[in-house]
DNA sequence: GTCTATACACCGATAGAC
DNA sequence: GTCTATCGGTGTATAGAC
């Protein structure tokens, strides 16, 4: 994909930078809201003056791309780490795979914004961008299918359930618990329609 | 909530062209994306000056707010229209149901962004404007008790799960059928899960 | 009442000096 | 690499013509 990293003192000092623009683009985004974010909130909050952002992100859409793919890549992360805590149980794996989703997504309003709905006006990721979400989803398929929900009609299904919880928890009581309630009854309805074993 | 309508030549006149701003407003929308719609393309669209539109709305949210209202009163009218129309067997009256709800969300990208989504930054509907919305959900909560459904639990999670098929639908295959297809599956599985008979 | 003309403050983005 | 200055475009407000 890329070459070769180079590593010396300007490139690492380059994307030292490029976090800090990062990390100051998220305290925004979170303060403000996703869409409310201008570059000279961003950059003001480092100490610059707007223009100079562009000496690190093409354009305003390339922060926004960048966010999606940090987002994206620290939850590919989580998968690593809890996948091999998951439980033998195909029940409670699944309960387990969709709460980790379900508490990921909830817990920052803005990132999953930005990772699951399109919300933002003319931004689509780019491929680079958007691989690590396309390996979350390839882990997500293969451990289903290793559970015994092998069709991908079933998968799909999957997700759209998930994400509905979310996006009702989000949309109408956010903060709350009302769907969030709901997750481990909704992966029992699910796991009783592909029949997984009680 | 409102006093007596008051009629004569001058509001009938107003009346009229606010429908016109809000027929444009909706093409517009249509055509460039809800959130790239601006007051200078709406009024343009009907020989004005954007500062005219002042003259029938308080605001760009305002128009907003009077489409969003639009939206879910066609869509009030809609179930109105086919709520006796619907079989008697609970689970073919459940997927008439959510196939009604699917086809109108799927048919307008703006709209349902509009209905469903919140991704207009900064924009509430009133109080006015939601209370079709309401109407619509107490229509389905009522509706699905009669088939039997009581527990609220259960609503929201058909809620949630209508709403996933929607949300995945739009944002993973638009103009496809990939969720389309899974919705009678969806709702036998919800049907299912509620006890209801065969 | 209705519409035009004009203006303001803010946005993302670019040009060019240093 | 960072700045200042500026551009075109946005929502919004208001003065004033008719």
């Amino acid at each position: 994909m890329l070459g070769q990293p180079i590593r010396n003192r300007q490139t690492e000092r380059r994307e030292a930078t490029r976090r800090e623009v990062l990390d100051a683009a998220w305290a925004v985004a979170r303060e403000k809201g996703l869409a409310q974010l201008t570059l000279r909130d961003v950059a003001s909050r480092i100490g610059m003056q707007a223009p100079s952002l562009y000496s690190y992100f093409d354009s305003k859409n390339a922060i926004y791309d960048a966010m999606f793919g940090q987002a994206w890549t620290d939850y590919l992360a989580l998968v690593d780490k809890t996948e091999p805590t998951l439980p033998r149980d195909p029940r409670a794996a699944l309960k387990a795979i969709a709460r980790t989703f379900f508490d990921y997504a909830v817990a920052d309003l803005a990132r999953n914004q930005l990772m699951n709905l399109r919300t933002i006006p003319g931004f689509e990721p780019s491929a680079e961008s958007y691989a690590p979400a396309v390996e979350v989803l390839e882990r997500g398929r293969a451990h289903l299918a290793r559970l015994g929900v092998e069709d991908p009609d079933e998968f799909d299904l999957f997700v759209a359930l998930v994400g509905g919880l979310v996006d009702s928890q989000q949309a109408n009581d956010p903060g709350g618990q009302r769907w969030a309630r709901l997750l481990d009854q909704a992966m029992d309805m699910f796991a009783d329609y592909v029949g997984l074993p009680k």
